[in-house]
DNA sequence: CACTATGCGTACCGGTCGGTAACATTGTCA
DNA sequence: TGACAATGTTACCGACCGGTACGCATAGTG
């Protein structure tokens, strides 16, 4: 009975005990994933900083790739809560909603220790097609790509479909480039450059 | 005397004679590197494509990781003669310039194989700091942070740092989705965005 | 108690990583 | 022809990579 086949849903769905150790493996994994990248990562030093052994990790993941999809699919569902924050936050008013999650993310990419979209950090680590990572990365940007041109025409735009990738190329702009300035980036300008291009498309 | 010091300005003038090899090595490298990333390939598989042997690259480069630090020089020397070939195709008129380096870029990202900036996939790959190859790549950011928010106030932008710095997402947004959508992804429509906010920025 | 299931640790695997030592061979130019 | 620089050849290094065989400890159950 392979444990590692639904190892997501137990680490999430918290009532049904998992391996203890899985749970501190992820929580490991997330940390040094996210910060350090997961090619610079070695299974050694996740047990090491979990304080579990390698053979735990590879009870509850089948490999470090597949851990690497783990991870990128938890940061997949904590992504969609934040948007989806900002979009309940302003029901029917989608130009409010893409200003409330973008001044999010120029304020979180000025605080330190902020490097951008994990997922988005991991499609250039893994450029290979089919890695497991990759694959939770390239349908979390499709879907988020189908939504911003929604709300791109549920704001009236004339041109939706180019108003929707304009704001995705914003938000990956703002990802890629707090990583690259950090503090006092150009990430910080992220929502009030899109509500001009907003703007400019909704008189166009 | 290591020749390595100065190795990327024997491989560029190519009026005094460098060592053959290090032009081979080089050529692999940007490629291999390019195509799959710094951390994912090794020396010896540089070393093979090059056709020469471990030995030779470590007598024209002193570690692997300056070897990508001169991979991404070289890289920023071909980024600014693209660049500049965009602002002298129009000259005194920055918008021009803006659209016309966006308008190729928009056309780079359409093509198979093309996997963003260099530059910017390094810095994510290597986020430590003071690594040889971040260090080239902030660099050139930075440059390219300060060139973009003049061209803004010489457009007579009210808010120059502002749009300088969404025309800088704008571009890191379309080297960064075109490797996660590849053809018929956002980076397609960059220019046209671009356009669309300096138009706002220059009415506001 | 004995039995079983489960979670975990010790110790190890072959392969690859970046990098080097020592020496043979080649090509070039004086 | 001789000198010298550049390259190739071979073999090696310690460290680390992802991954695993196997045995031990504990908890629950009859």
């Amino acid at each position: 009975m392979p444990r590692a086949n639904n190892i997501d849903a137990t680490i999430s769905d918290s009532d049904q005990p998992a391996p203890r150790a899985a749970e501190k493996i992820m929580a490991a994994a997330r940390d040094l994933f996210y910060s350090r990248g997961i090619r610079a990562i070695g299974v050694d030093e996740i047990v090491r900083k979990a304080g579990v052994t390698k053979p735990s990790l590879y009870r509850s993941f089948p490999s470090k790739d597949e851990l690497a999809a783990s991870y990128l699919r938890r940061y997949d569902r904590d992504f969609w809560e934040r948007f989806d924050q900002a979009v309940e936050a302003h029901p029917g008013d989608p130009r409010a909603q893409i200003a409330a999650f973008l001044t999010r993310v120029g304020k979180r990419s000025q605080k330190p220790g902020y490097r951008g979209c994990g997922m988005t950090n991991a499609a250039v680590e893994y450029p290979e097609t089919g890695h497991p990572a990759r694959i939770v990365s390239e349908d979390n940007k499709k879907e988020l790509r189908r939504r911003l041109r929604e709300m791109a025409a549920a704001m009236g735009a004339s041109d939706a479909a180019t108003l929707g990738d304009g704001l995705l190329l914003l938000i990956e702009g703002a990802y890629i480039s707090s990583q690259l300035f950090g503090q006092g980036g150009p990430a910080a300008s992220v929502a009030k450059n899109a509500d001009l291009m907003i703007a400019a498309s909704l008189a166009d």
